[in-house]
DNA sequence: ATGGTGGAGCATCCA
């Protein structure tokens, strides 16, 4: 059972290169962030043509996400519970795979928060407390379930190329990471970190070489659930996927890469 | 301090 996210950065401007690396991934479950485009406009038919059930929470323009499954989904929730909120950045479904059991799967794209301070990152911060919150209710469960998608957060200098340089960003502050280690410390498992240590970047910035220069970011994550955490298998991060070299070029990368994880 | 790049959609916002 292999769970995968990636922030797309649009889904029209990146389907050759999505689909691309569905057929290469062949994830059964797919997270996407940063759709940039309705619900009406999302590409179903490649999509369903590989076997997916598609539920999106799109928004004009900007932001919009959503879960993509081989099999079939229940309980669909599309924005934050108890949470005011004009952008679409959550989505969460029950997967019910043929032969596993069943798993909670909640898709996220985490406000930016910069400029910090201000309303952006006020916005982020109350994003954060409604996720919290939640998180706490799914927790009461007692059942597997994987948070997944792009938490703009940077967890630990490690998880950037030069972290004297961020404390000030959204991504980086301290306000910043309390917020997602009281989130992680309710009881969830850091799945990437639970295989690798030291450097995992999962974005590279357009700008400045970022990518050339290797100077990345790890700020997509997946958060497991005690129950998921027992069924973790492996993890990975698709890195080719950001070669601007690699594939069609006439398509650019997205900025973000691909993760996934495997369960039982 | 600014701008560098990319996407949406048409001037500028967002990242």
């Amino acid at each position: 059972m292999k769970i995968a996210s990636w922030n797309v950065n649009s889904i029209n401007a990146r389907l050759p290169r999505v689909l691309e690396w569905f057929d290469h991934a062949k994830p059964d479950v797919c997270v996407l962030q940063e759709l940039k485009c309705v619900d009406e406009k999302f590409p179903r038919a490649p999509f369903e043509e590989r076997g997916f059930n598609i539920e999106s929470f799109g928004q004009k323009t900007y932001n919009g996400v959503a879960l993509l499954s081989r099999f079939p989904v229940e309980d669909v929730l599309r924005g934050l519970p108890n949470f005011e909120d004009e952008q679409s950045r959550y989505i969460e479904a029950l997967i019910m795979p043929d032969e596993s059991a069943p798993f909670r799967l909640g898709g996220l794209y985490l406000p930016n928060g910069n400029p910090a301070l201000g309303p952006k990152y006020e916005y982020k911060l109350s994003w954060m407390k409604a996720l919290t919150a939640h998180t706490q209710n799914l927790l009461a469960q007692e059942e597997a379930f994987v948070l997944a998608g792009d938490f703009n957060v940077i967890p630990q200098p490690e998880d950037v190329y030069a972290p004297e340089r961020w404390h000030d960003d959204a991504l980086f502050r301290l306000e910043t990471r309390d917020a997602f280690f009281e989130l992680v410390h309710l009881g969830l498992t850091d799945a990437l970190r639970v295989y690798e240590d030291g450097v995992i970047y999962t974005f590279w910035d357009y700008m400045r070489g970022a990518w050339q220069k290797d100077h990345g970011l790890r700020i997509d994550h997946h958060l497991l659930s005690p129950q998921a955490t027992d069924r973790l298998k492996s993890i990975g991060v698709d890195k080719f996927t950001r070669d601007p070299m690699h594939g069609d070029q006439s398509v650019k990368p997205s900025d973000h890469v691909p993760i996934w994880i495997e369960l039982d």
